[in-house]
DNA sequence: TTCTCATGTAACTGCATAAGTTACATGATC
DNA sequence: GATCATGTAACTTATGCAGTTACATGAGAA
């Protein structure tokens, strides 16, 4: 698939896809090649690619919107805070990557066949019965 | 202390004391008054009153500074991903929230007072035999 | 070889959000 | 009434991210 088409399903820029992909393909899990016929193509296993994976690609950005003012501040009782802060914030991420490692892709693939499958029998519904109206 | 005093401190401005104190004394957490001799001054005590609380009253601003590009997209694929992402995101925040209210306000103090104490026995030390030098 | 297609990347332009600032009103105390 | 302090609206940066433009590079087709 070219980035071009990506942005379009996306929503948004090739150059953004690309900046994006950028990343995931330096770590191997996706390819992009030139010229005709070129575009970005999975490199591995769905199985074997995790959304945990892809955070660690796109470089592990920062996951709070909260958090220190400064790094290291002279004030004691800001340093105090700080810990407290950090332990929490440290705690919070580990959870939180760690359930970006339980999710594959594969298993977010069969997740949007069963949404397929959903949406296919809502449409046999509604045109079944000539539809209910309210929707 | 006086939102003046506070801001020099904290290096910044009193106004910017005053936007995010406001939100605490509506709680009911603080209390503050105008004129001489006024300010702020704490209004329960600080074993009541948790990180929890003070998140909550400064009205549980976004914690994570990744998330969705929409809310309900069309797009099954996004759809699928979002289920994902809110799932282990949600798990995350939870953790958070309940470490903040396990933290309470005097034990940041008691913390402040234990930094203090190895503040002052450092300065000794480096006064006492004339000084490393280093520092 | 030349044309076309696709990525790679630098550089620039919004755009949204938060912090900082200014200005002035309000109320309390001396 | 003078002074001190908060309350708040309005404005000004500062920052980061998304989006955009422009052009270079490389691959394949004609």
């Amino acid at each position: 698939m070219t980035s071009a088409a990506l942005s379009k399903v996306m929503d948004t820029n090739p150059v953004v896809i690309r900046r994006m992909l950028a990343g995931i393909r330096d770590a191997g899990y996706v390819r992009s090649d030139k010229g005709h016929g070129g575009g970005w193509t999975l490199a591995c296993e769905m199985s074997q690619l995790s959304l945990r994976d892809i955070y660690d690609a796109l470089g592990r950005p920062t996951v709070f919107a909260v958090g220190h003012r400064k790094e290291s501040p002279d004030c004691l009782v800001e340093q105090a805070v700080n810990a407290s802060l950090t332990a929490a914030l440290d705690e919070a991420e580990a959870v939180l990557l760690a359930r970006f490692a339980d999710v594959s892709l594969d298993q977010i693939a069969s997740d949007v066949q069963k949404r397929l499958r959903a949406r296919k029998t809502q449409q046999r519904r509604r045109q079944g019965t000539g539809g209910c109206g309210h929707v």
